[in-house]
DNA sequence: TTGTATGCGTTATCAG
DNA sequence: CTGATAACGCATACAA
C-alpha cells in the first residue's frame, strides 16, 4: 500500500520483513533458511502482495521457462487438438507456453522464430511450411511432420503406415478401384508418406489406384472435375477413396453429395487426422488417427530434454484406423 | 563467433563497432544517430547475429510487449475462433500472446493471473468461469462474456438480442411451440441472456414456450428425459427448439434423430455463436452468430486503450441469425 | 551527436 | 545461516 505505483520488489519485502535483501531470494526459491526468518519473509510478502518478476529473474538466469509454439492457427481442428496437448504437457513440467500464428505465412514463420529468440524462450516447437526456414543454433528446436536435418528433432505420426491401413482398409471392406486425392504444398514433409503408403499397399493388393494431387494454388473445381471424368451413367469409377485430410475429405463428400453419389454406398471413404466434431464427439468421417496426444509429449519430452543432440533425429508415432460413417461397418 | 557461450549483449555489439554501447541502443530503438554511425552499428549487429534481450528491455522499461488470454480451450471451435480473431488484432499492435488454457478449471483461472502478474504483461483478456475470481489491480484487464464490475470492461456479444431473433425468426418460419435449452453453470453471465431475450420475444408474440436449463453436474441424460417426457404418439410437442449452443443443439439433434424426429421437417433448431465446420465452411446448424472478429477487436484496443478506466464497462455487439440448414428455409 | 554511468529486480558469490 | 554486493542486458538521463 506505501508504494502504489511500483508493484512490490524484493527489496520492499526485505525492507517490510526487517531481513535481507538474499534472505528473501533464498525464501522464495526454497532455499534453507531459519524458520523464524522464513516466517517473517512470507508474512511480509502476504502484507504486500508481492510477485516475483519474471524479467529480473530471466535476466538474471538466463531461463524464462516458455517454450514458443509456431503453428498455422487453431481453426484447423487438428492444430487445435495440437495446441491443446502441447499445453497440457507444457504446464506438467511448470512451463509456459508463446503461441506463435503464422496462418502458413513463410515469413512469419521466420519472424517468429527470430521473437522467440528475442524473448529467450527454453525452446521452439515448430510446424512450419516455409521450405527455406533457418533453424536458429543454440536453442531447443523441435518440429512437427516436417524433416530438416538429423540435428533437428522431427516428431510425426505414421503416415506410411497409415497410408497402408488406409488401402487395407478399403480392400477389406470390399474395394475394387480406388482413388488418392490431396491438396498441399509443393513441401515435401512427413504428411506426404501418406499417399506412399497407400500406394505400396494397393500395388501389394494388386488393388487398383489413381492419383489426384493438387497443389496449393490450383483451384479446388479441379477436384470436382476429376470426379466428373471418372463419372459414367451416373456411376463413379471408384468405389473408395482415401484422402489426405478429413477437412478435405469433408469438402469431397460435399461434391459427391452434389453428384448423387452415396457415400459410403456408392463410394467409401477414408480420411486422415481424427477430427471429431467439437473435438469429443464423432469422428466426421472414417479416418486415420494421428496419435495427437503422444505427438504432444513427444514434443515436449524432446524440446525439454537435457540432451537434445542425443535425441532420436525422427519419432514417428503410430495411428489407428476409427471407422466415422463414410465406410460400409 | 568470438564468444559461443553467451547470445551477443549490446556491449559485444559496440566493442565490434567500435563506438559506445549507448549509440548501440539508439540503433536498435531507431533514434537519431548519425548515418556513419548507424552503418557501423548496423554491420555488427549482423555479422554478430545480434537479437536483443527481451527481459533486459522489459525490466528496464517496465512493458513486456505481452498479453496474456485465459480462456478455457481451443477445441471448443467458439474458442478456437476467438482466439482467432485476437491473436489477429494484437499482431497489428505488435503485441503477443501468452495464452492460458484453464480447461475450465478455476484455480487454474486464478493462478494463471498470478502467473500474468509475474510476467509483468501489458495486460489480461480473460474468459472466465470462477466466481469468486480476483481481479488483480494495477493490470488492464478486460473480461469477455462476464460483468464483474464497472470498473472491470466487459465485452460481449448482444446475447439478449440474439435470443430475442431466435423466438422471432422460428415465429417467422411458423412454429407454434416452442422450448428453449441450455446447459451451462449456475454462474450468471452475459450468454444467460440469451434465454431472457427468448422469453421476452416469445411472450411479446404470444408464442408458447418451455424452459430446459440443466447445471454442469447434471447428466445430459435429462435432456433426452426431457424431449421423451414431451413426445406423444412419435410426435414432439415442439416444432422449434432455441438451444444455448451450437455445440449442444449438435447433441440435441443427434438425440432426436435417434426418436425417428426429424429436422427440419418436424421439429426447427436453432443453435447460438456460429459454428462453422472446419472454421470456415458451412454452418454446422442454423444459428445466432457471435461477432467474433468485432469481440476481438473492441477486446484489444480496450486492454490496448491508454485510460482503460474511461472505457465504457459493457460492451454488447452485435449478432445475426444465419441459416444451417435446420431450419425450413 | 555520442559517450558514460546508473538502475530496473533478480540470483549468486562471498564475508561475516 | 544471514547480510552485503556484484552482475545479468537494456534504456535513459546527463555529461562531454
Amino acid at each position: 500500500m506505501a508504494n502504489s505505483k511500483h508493484a512490490p520488489t524484493m527489496a520492499d519485502v526485505a525492507k517490510e520483513a526487517g531481513v535481507a535483501l538474499g534472505t528473501v531470494s533464498r525464501v522464495i526459491n526454497g532455499l534453507q533458511v531459519g524458520a523464524d526468518f522464513r516466517d517473517k519473509v512470507e508474512a511480509a510478502i502476504q502484507r504486500l502482495g508481492y510477485q516475483y518478476n519474471s524479467s529480473g529473474r530471466a535476466l538474471r538466469t538466463d531461463r524464462t521457462n516458455i517454450i514458443a509454439v509456431i503453428i498455422p492457427n487453431t481453426i484447423n481442428p487438428y492444430f487445435a487438438l495440437l495446441v491443446h496437448y502441447l499445453n497440457l504437457e507444457l504446464e506438467k513440467r511448470d512451463k509456459q507456453m508463446l503461441l506463435c500464428f503464422t496462418e502458413y505465412d513463410r515469413s512469419r514463420e521466420q519472424e517468429f522464430i527470430r521473437m522467440a529468440q528475442q524473448n529467450r524462450v527454453d525452446g521452439i516447437i515448430a510446424l512450419t511450411y516455409n521450405p527455406d526456414l533457418t533453424i536458429p543454433e543454440g536453442i531447443p528446436f523441435v518440429t512437427i511432420d516436417r524433416f530438416f536435418s538429423v540435428s533437428v528433432p522431427c516428431i510425426a505420426a505414421d503416415n506410411f503406415t497409415g497410408g497402408r491401413i488406409a488401402a487395407q482398409k478399403l480392400a477389406s471392406l470390399g474395394c475394387k478401384r480406388v482413388a488418392f486425392m490431396r491438396i498441399g504444398s509443393v513441401l515435401t514433409n512427413e504428411p506426404s508418406k501418406r499417399k506412399d503408403g497407400f500406394v505400396s499397399a494397393c500395388v501389394e493388393l494388386g488393388l487398383p489406384f489413381d492419383m489426384m494431387v493438387l497443389e496449393d494454388d490450383q483451384p479446388f473445381e479441379h477436384f470436382e472435375q476429376f470426379l466428373h471424368d471418372h463419372q459414367t451413367d451416373g456411376k463413379l469409377a471408384f468405389d473408395g477413396l482415401f484422402i489426405g485430410t478429413d477437412s478435405l475429405a469433408w469438402q469431397i463428400i460435399s461434391i459427391l453429395k452434389n453428384m448423387n453419389i452415396r457415400v459410403p454406398e456408392d463410394v467409401q471413404v477414408i480420411g486422415f487426422d481424427g477430427i471429431r466434431m467439437f473435438g469429443n464427439m464423432d469422428y466426421i468421417v472414417s479416418t486415420i488417427v494421428q496419435p495427437v496426444p503422444e505427438i504432444a509429449e513427444a514434443c515436449v519430452n524432446t524440446v525439454l530434454s537435457k540432451h537434445l543432440s542425443a535425441m532420436p533425429s525422427l519419432i514417428c508415432l503410430p495411428v489407428h484406423y476409427a471407422a466415422g460413417g463414410t465406410t460400409k461397418e
